[in-house]
DNA sequence: GACATGACATAAC
DNA sequence: CGTTATGCCATGT
C-alpha cells in the first residue's frame, strides 16, 4: 500500500513541476499527500525513470543539490537546471526566484 | 523483529 | 553562514 502508489503520486507531482521552477522534498511530499515523507520523495526519484522525469527541479529545503557534490548526479542536475535558465551558484539556487509555487502564481517575478 | 541508513525538515545555538 | 539535535519513515541488512 505503500510503495507503487505512493511513489505514483509522488512522481505525478513532480511531473507537474513548471520548467526553470524548483520544489523542494518536503513540498513535493505535501503535494502528494504524504506530509511525513520528504525522505521517500529521494528514494522515488532515484526509482523512477529518469529520462521522464524532471528529477533535477527537486532539491531540498534550503534549496540545494541534495546530492554528493563532484557526484555525477550533482554535475548534472545542475546542468540542467541552468539548461533551464535556473541560476544555479555552489551548488544552490534562489527559492525566492526559482522556487514553485503550486497553484497560486508570482506575478512579480519571472 | 531490532538496527542502521538516507536525494529530508525544522529549530536552536 | 556553520554545527548539533530531533523528528520522520520506507528500505535494506
Amino acid at each position: 500500500m505503500t510503495t507503487n502508489a505512493s511513489y505514483m503520486a509522488i512522481w505525478k507531482v513532480v511531473r507537474t513541476i513548471p520548467r526553470g521552477r524548483v520544489a523542494s522534498y518536503g513540498q513535493v511530499a505535501r503535494l502528494a499527500g504524504l506530509p511525513k515523507n520528504a525522505r521517500l520523495v529521494g528514494v522515488a526519484l532515484g526509482a523512477g525513470d529518469r529520462l521522464k522525469l524532471p528529477w533535477h527541479r527537486v532539491m531540498n529545503a534550503q534549496g540545494r543539490i541534495a546530492l554528493p557534490p563532484n557526484s555525477r548526479g550533482y554535475r548534472e542536475q545542475s546542468r540542467l537546471l541552468r539548461e533551464e535558465g535556473v541560476i544555479v551558484t555552489k551548488g544552490k539556487v534562489d527559492l525566492k526566484r526559482f522556487g514553485w509555487k503550486a497553484g497560486g502564481e508570482s506575478p512579480l517575478l519571472d
